[in-house]
DNA sequence: GAGTGGTCTAGACCACGCA
DNA sequence: GCGTGGTCTAGACCACTCT
């Protein structure tokens, strides 16, 4: 009792121990884990357990289990962490598969409000990104990523950018994005949305602010995007 | 294995056998379950089983555990009810409280957009509620709602109606709304709105549209919230 | 101390994928 | 037919709440 202030399940540590496993990539995207039974008998527990602390795991998507074959370390591929974060769809649902061009890519000091989203500390280095997105071949969306150098040391020398930046994050820099905090509001476009999107000054857009969160707990990328919401919408579902 | 084509396992079986007792209301809001042991020897399973089985119900939030207390049929408060999909808040993150002003309360015909997104037929009967919603004193939603009168026969006769409709829904129906799709926009205030909000004609607004699913799947709600987002924000988090 | 949920085990068996 | 994940059991013990 005493000594032990905080009581921690057995699963739990070996939860911890798995996630230690894959974001230090011992185990990399795409590779099988070893089975349940090895696992157990390497960690001198029961199978049940290893299976608790994997359930968790499912659940963040960070593997994938595949009866009769095994379980792997999720792979982001380019659909999957589309589909996953990027929520423009066709009123009643149907997602599109948006495209991008790339307008700039720029290395810079910090400033204070990038600071204070990433928790950074005041000369760090970010890069700035300007993308405009496509969907069915129309300017819908307008784009500007904030990314701490120091995750991400010289992505500002990768060209072109893929679509999806969470794959590459996790392929090239070991960076996994399990979750992303948005903020929504409607907003009326100023003269620089009008230079990338086909609407007037003043025409509504909806302004979507992102904070994206790394497995460790991190805040590796903020976004804000600026969408054309006239034939497109943005879904989610609650629950 | 003949005759079977399907498996379904037994923690499914338990699972369907709960949720029925309470969608069918033999265990209420706020009331206990038997225990996991008395509910094992009840249904010829063992503890484990039915432990599965109500893991999926404590992620569906239908049921709460309480350590050395038991389990109970989870309910619908107010308070909980309000910020499970109200989610309207500061910049930041800090949730705002909303009180609301019931503008009018109507039965009609369903008209043929409500039949669709309710999935209701030709000649069915929807009540349609209209509401201005404040924060901190301020006008800043005006919302319709549309209910199919087959689900809440009397709602058009309750006054005044409550802020979070769903406890509602729980407590005088048994309608226990498990999760809603949400699409939004952003779109240009129209004189309507601009009778309800303070805002001017043409002043970007944050457009949801919700369809809110029951725990047996049936539509039964679809709402219509014009927000003005110059104060609050919409936050998501996505995972 | 009694009763409830929460953890953990060891072992059996089932469903699935593959060679 | 073997190896993997998926289900199920019976029983032990731990942590928590209430009396």
């Amino acid at each position: 009792m005493e000594g032990s202030p905080h009581y921690r399940p057995l699963y739990r540590q070996v939860y911890d121990f798995l996630v230690k496993q894959i974001s230090e990539s011992v185990w990399r995207p795409s590779e099988p884990l070893p089975s349940e039974q090895a696992l157990a008998e390497q960690l001198k527990v029961s199978q049940g357990t290893v299976r608790k602390a994997m359930d968790a795991l499912v659940a963040e998507r960070l593997i994938d289990r595949r009866q009769g074959k095994g379980t792997y370390v999720a792979e982001q591929t380019q659909e999957r962490a589309l589909f996953r974060f990027f929520r423009l769809a066709e009123p009643g649902g149907a997602r599109k598969t948006p495209t991008s061009t790339e307008e700039s890519v720029k290395r810079r000091a910090a400033r204070s409000a990038e600071i204070q989203k990433l928790g950074l500390s005041k000369g760090d280095q970010v890069v700035e990104i300007l993308r405009t997105r496509l969907v069915d071949e129309r300017a819908v969306v307008f784009e500007r990523n904030i990314l701490p150098l120091r995750n991400f040391p010289d992505i500002d020398r990768k060209r072109p950018l893929p679509n999806a930046l969470y794959a590459m994050f996790q392929q090239d820099y070991g960076v996994n994005i399990v979750s992303a905090e948005e903020e929504l509001r409607a907003d009326a476009a100023t003269a620089e949305d009008a230079r990338y999107l086909p609407v007037e000054i003043g025409a509504p857009l909806l302004q979507i602010e992102r904070v994206a969160i790394a497995l460790d707990g991190s805040r590796v990328e903020w976004r804000l995007s600026r969408c054309d919401t006239s034939q497109l919408i943005y879904a989610v579902t609650l629950s």
